[in-house]
RNA sequence: UCCUCGGUAGCUCAAUCGGCAGAGCGGGUGGCUGUUAACCACUAGGUUGCAGGUUCGAGUCCUGCCCGAGGAGCCA
């Protein structure tokens, strides 16, 4: 009887109500919701009664028989209503019905081979919530810029539900790879008080009386976190002032950075290594469903294998030159570079021994050539970039109080992080690993914009 | 920041040499017993991004500005 009471709540308003809704009498209603069904877990209702709460996705209407699809966020079900009467109660609230109208709909669920999903409902009875009207985004075809001024609403389509399902588990994922290896979590502040690298733009922001910058990396961080726990990550939203407009940059973006004391390149590139493999696996067996529907074509990621082709910076530089790239040694890689990468290899590749002249300050230069870095970079296949950077950190108290003085960086401000050369100084490596443009490889979507429910772009804040 | 392209109905676009501003979708009305972006008929809907200029006449040509997209550099 409890969801009977539920739905005489909201048929009290009337079926067409556009008012306001009731809520008080809503929260009073505090019985169990034994029919409320989720679509994701319709199969297992067959033959039986069941409530949907959701949306009105599409109708269609045939004279003496009317379709209503409805999404609950779980997934889309079709409901069917069949009467020889066109004035028959039944159809004239569907008829009132507008898309992405708010709806309860009851009715028997049938295995049905013509519905999409296989499942369907007999409508019984509809009550609509609230009605609708003119709801922006049309079954036909939309430009990007339209969809993005629409982004809070466009978050209700399909492709973008597979998008950020794929995204929240590509997060899963990820902790649960560092989590299950006995890292520890370490939040890094996202208000810091000076650049961690120095090099590239900053927010600034104001800390009462002080200036503050959002954080671009935590990895300075991690490194004295790690130093008191060993093995360390952290996982959150960072922010970069640069002026970029691509489809692989983000002015806000999230990044999975660990940090592991005693390691080495070669430990951490192998680190980077089993981490895409998780994330691929686990995409491809609890995502399937999702790549389908954006049509992914998973031979790409299947083939993916350990260990990744490892490439110094000097070997592959002739490589591309041969290509057309007009890169010469001291220059880092830009876009085309990155693309004929692809062209040599259809899985990631690892390319380290940067020139340290265009590496960060903190990075540990080679042994046997102190003009390159201990610096890795996992290039992703199919042209989506580069998904890793990272490396060997600079142990010696001595070479790091000179880069940051070559570095004109403010010693001041990293007295705390020369202190961890001070006291107990050992060898250390990470990385940061990009999950919307890990989210997009996975997805096979060129713009990262899609990959995060509400992009920060260069020149859109909105919504 | 630089280069390139674009802005016409709610949306996606068309409009020939400078000569009556149009179509599809969406909305509204009616029809249709299995629709899958349903279909058929009718219907309403316009400050052509903004400001100025050339011209008998500008969506179209010129100047400036605004907004957006693609790419570069920078990086995850």
């Amino acid at each position: 009887m409890a969801s009977a009471t539920a739905l005489s709540w909201y048929a009290a308003r009337g079926s067409a109500s556009t008012g306001p809704i009731d809520f008080a009498s809503f929260i009073s209603y505090n019985g169990p919701i034994m029919d409320w069904v989720y679509v994701e877990d319709i199969a297992g209702h067959a033959g039986r009664e069941v409530e949907v709460r959701g949306w009105v996705y599409h109708k269609r209407s045939s004279g003496k028989v009317r379709f209503l699809v409805v999404r609950d966020g779980t997934g889309l079900l079709q409901g069917t209503m069949y009467s020889a009467d066109k004035d028959a109660p039944l159809f004239q609230t569907f008829d009132a019905l507008t898309q992405e109208s708010s709806v309860l709909v009851r009715g028997v669920v049938r295995e049905e081979k013509r519905a999409p999903g296989g499942f369907e409902l007999e409508i019984r009875e509809i009550v609509p919530v609230q009605i609708s009207r003119d709801y922006p985004i049309t079954p036909k075809e939309h430009s990007t810029p339209f969809l993005m001024e629409h982004r809070h609403l466009w978050l209700r389509s399909e492709k973008q539900h597979a998008v950020l399902r794929v995204r929240a588990e590509v997060v899963k994922a990820i902790r649960d790879f560092f989590d299950g290896r006995g890292f520890r979590l370490m939040d890094t502040p996202i208000l810091t008080p000076s650049a961690c690298e120095g090099t590239t733009t900053l927010f600034e922001t104001a800390y009462f009386d002080q200036k503050a910058y959002l954080s671009q990396s935590g990895q300075l961080y991690n490194e004295a976190t790690a130093m008191a726990f060993g093995k360390v990550y952290c996982f959150g939203p960072t922010f970069r002032a640069e002026r970029s407009k691509t489809r692989k940059h983000l002015i806000e973006f999230w990044m999975v950075e660990p940090e592991v004391a005693f390691a080495t390149l070669e430990d951490i590139t192998v680190l980077g290594e089993d981490l895409v493999l998780f994330i691929i696996d686990r995409v491809l067996t609890r995502r399937r469903a999702d790549l389908d529907i954006l049509e992914r074509d998973v031979k790409p990621l299947e083939r993916v294998a350990k260990p990744f082709p490892r490439l110094r910076y000097e070997e592959i530089l002739p490589r591309l030159q041969e290509k057309g790239s007009t890169i010469k040694f001291g220059d880092d890689f830009g876009a085309p570079e990155e693309a004929l990468l692809s062209e040599f290899y259809d899985v990631p590749v690892c390319i380290s021994h940067f020139p340290a002249a265009v590496k960060a300050f903190y990075m540990q230069p080679a042994p046997d050539r102190p003009d390159l870095a201990l610096g890795v970079d996992v290039i992703a296949s199919e042209s989506y970039g580069e998904i890793i950077g990272g490396g060997q950190r600079i142990h010696d108290l001595d070479l790091l109080e000179e880069r940051i003085r070559e570095h004109r960086l403010p010693r001041e401000a990293y007295e705390w992080y020369l202190d961890l050369r001070k006291y107990g100084s050992v060898p250390h490596s990470g990385f940061g690993l990009g999950v919307e443009r890990t989210v997009s490889w996975m997805c096979g979507i060129k713009h990262i914009r899609e990959t995060i429910p509400f992009p920060r772009l260069l020149y859109r804040i909105y919504p």
